[in-house]
DNA sequence: GCCAACGTTGGC
DNA sequence: GCCAACGTTGGC
């Protein structure tokens, strides 16, 4: 089991539309580290759903529904999506702020590399994660 | 709205 | 293959 974390602009899709969707096709990744990750993802892999822009929150924890596939939305062939379903909202969503105040999630990659759109979590920090947020 | 970080592009 | 210029992202 590997996990992951994504991030969206709530105004384009938000932790809240998947919920209501139950699945969304994960498409528009650009960026070579992003689609790296994307195809580095197994079947039921938990992923971490972050709102950047607004909110600078992560909402709660989604699953991996299929592996990655051809985007959609890409003629060229190079880029990559997957399907993703929520599996359960956080009670309290995890600020940035948090984040970076805490010792064992201050070194996420996702804190240290800002514009990275689909980055790694170790099992250590997913389960600091839960903890806080569920 | 600003600007730092950083990935990509293109001339040499 | 290097690196300057440029564009984009995202936190503040």
């Amino acid at each position: 089991m590997n996990y992951w974390l994504v991030k969206s602009e709530p105004s384009v899709y938000a932790w809240d539309q998947l919920l209501k969707d139950g699945t969304v096709v994960w498409d528009g990744v650009r960026n070579y580290t992003a689609r790296n990750n994307l195809r580095a993802m197994k079947k039921g892999d938990q992923v971490l759903f972050y709102h950047s822009n607004e909110g600078l929150s992560i909402m709660g924890i989604a699953r991996v529904r299929r592996v990655a596939y051809p985007d959609p939305t890409d003629s060229s062939g190079i880029w990559s999506s997957v399907d993703l379903e929520p599996v359960q909202s956080f009670q309290q969503p995890i600020s940035l702020k948090t984040l970076k105040a805490d010792l064992l999630l201050s070194n996420m990659q996702f804190v240290k590399q800002a514009r990275l759109s689909v980055s790694s979590v170790t099992p250590d920090e997913f389960e600091r994660i839960k903890r806080i947020g569920l």
